[in-house]
DNA sequence: ACAATATTCAAAAACGTTTTTGGAGGTCGG
DNA sequence: CCGACCTCCAAAAACGTTTTTGAATATTGT
């Protein structure tokens, strides 16, 4: 005896309240034709009862999930990069503000990315979708340019035709090496983050200008690109000293590269700083406590999740954009930005 | 002209081979009743004309929705901590080897870590959940146990008679603590993650276990409750200085705690490691390359998030459990343990 | 006071799948 | 050769909502 347990539905919030299905459904989701105190009764009956409607009918009838899915790459997971963390934080704070709620999903391999895109956007499972590490010919964009789904990356495309936030790291290379300069350096390195990635190839673009706009020419030999796995840091600063192509200053495409280059100096007993000049980019957690504090340059993450968010929800909205934001960084100087032993600063 | 273009359905793919919906939806989800010819035509036809079941549709249907949610609460996302990144790759690996996909939510605030929990399960949003941050009495285990909805936690409770996997912290403290001791030390000071947490809660039980068992009582001015954003190991370490309780030697509850504490070190002119032991736990990233190297505990969290998704899967195929597994910390030795200067090891 | 309009709700259709049910045709044993 | 049992597939019901449609009642303007 005693019914067989249905899952507590709408039906029965409306047999409560002696009103019909609809009327309850119109109530709960905010419809202007509902009286005031029915809306009151059924809220009441709703919140006693217990009754939340289930996702899946809600979203097949609706036609949409309140969902924006942010898909965070494999080398973000592994080797812990503070970058995307403090992001997500200002992009769900934006996100939830006006409804949506923020998923977040992990690509393992590299070539996994395509395929969870594909399935999130023709299942149906979400809204909206973000994305980082973009690079300048990316499949990803492409394809869902073509099919108008909603999308904003962090980052930009060789076209960046479409949405997005991104750092300007243009300016960070180009500062970065510009105060390297003054400080009286010429043989300045550059250990580059992966050159697949948009990003990496603006940093490397500012940071030969700079050195074309001192009449400095860039040296094949002290460029590097390194990785977070196999070819670290540390091996890129190894590589230079042993072959003896003599940079004084080195500038990294992000703080754990200097980190690990840090490491390798210490082996061949180079002070980072007084020996050899060391910028950072990213202003990790630990830049600011490692030898006499790492000169690196910080951006506002929480400030471009936030408008990343933002740039979503409008284009969610029905917004036609495009929406395109580039944010500044800010040098933060400290210990390891030192003027040439020996050389003669301006 | 043309027509209203509508979304692709099973409809399409059913027409398209000439076959029923019922036995195109049968062929794609594997079932046994269905001629291997059949399959493949279906599978050639969903393929080309790039057809994928609708969420929704098919979760309402199925009363599944093949989603284990991860619920990580804001200390976690706020100041990176590793720990769980590291997790999710093996919780990750887990899943989707048995079909499921993970999905990570953000709770924001304290408060709302039960909220996202009742939406979640109410909603019919997942098939089952993953938290951390247990604490001895968790509002949130108790209320899914009472509704029987599938979960697993990081970290124990009180009762612990639900499934779990935790890292034995009792052990860490009592391992760093008795080292300590052995080095000469006896006033050891405890810096402790916040004590809301069973396992901070665990490590200091371990920690006055060790003290009593070599007749070392345990000192309240010693033990200082540590959080990340206000009294950071830092301000703990001000303290005991200025105070004056004398200890030269602090088993810190993680690395972020002992970095900071050593930061504070620095400013009083206390060599950390010689003039003042240190312990960590966690062996952060930079714990080998700070100083001297910080002593610490290693733990094997990829290990340790594989069997966090193992025990899910089980109890979704119905395995009944309780599935309990705890998991040992390995200590790594580096520079940050010295013998009491002027005192006597053992 | 009457038509026109607003307000409030109920009934039923619709969303796109999966599951249930059952039937047609083939195979096998007696 | 007939019935029993497989094998394979089609039709229809079902999942739990939201949206559409339309009707009853209340309100307003003239």
């Amino acid at each position: 005896m005693g019914g067989p347990a249905r899952r507590l539905g709408i039906r029965d919030v409306a047999e409560q309240t002696g009103l019909s299905v609809s009327t309850v459904s119109r109530a709960l989701n905010g419809y202007s034709d509902v009286k005031l105190e029915t809306r009151r009764k059924v809220e009441a009956a709703a919140e006693h009862l217990g009754y939340r409607a289930n996702f899946a009918a809600s979203s097949l009838r609706s036609k949409q999930t309140n969902i924006v899915t942010f898909m965070v790459s494999k080398p973000w997971t592994k080797f812990v990069d503070p970058f995307f963390l403090s992001l997500l934080d200002g992009v769900e704070l934006a996100l939830q503000a006006q409804g949506y709620a923020l998923q977040i999903i992990m690509a393992r391999e590299h070539e996994t990315e395509f395929e969870i895109i594909r399935n999130s956007v023709e299942r149906g499972r979400c809204d909206g979708l973000l994305f980082g590490r973009t690079r300048p010919e990316d499949e990803r964009v492409e394809w869902l340019k073509a099919r108008g789904f909603p999308f904003v990356t962090v980052g930009r495309t060789d076209k960046s035709d479409h949405d997005w936030v991104d750092v300007d790291h243009y300016r960070i290379g180009h500062m970065a090496t510009e105060r390297l300069i003054r400080l009286g350096h010429t043989r300045i390195a550059h250990l580059t983050t992966p050159l697949r990635y948009t990003y990496s190839v603006h940093a490397l673009h500012g940071y030969r200008d700079a050195l074309d706009a001192h009449g400095i020419g860039h040296d094949p030999a002290l460029e590097i690109e390194c990785y977070l796995s196999r070819k670290t840091g540390a091996d890129a600063v190894t590589e230079l000293i042993t072959r003896g192509v003599g940079p004084t200053a080195i500038f990294c495409g992000n703080d754990v590269i200097a980190l690990s280059a840090m490491e390798a100096m210490h082996q061949f007993g180079v002070r980072p700083g007084p020996d050899m000049a060391l910028i950072g980019c990213d202003d990790v957690p630990v830049a600011a406590h490692v030898g006499l504090g790492l000169t690196t340059f910080r951006q506002d993450l929480d400030a471009l999740g936030m408008r990343l968010g933002r740039m979503m929800v409008a284009k969610l909205n029905g917004d036609a954009g495009p929406h395109q934001q580039l944010i500044d960084a800010e040098l933060i100087l400290r210990g390891t930005d030192l003027p040439q032993p020996g050389g003669r600063a301006e």
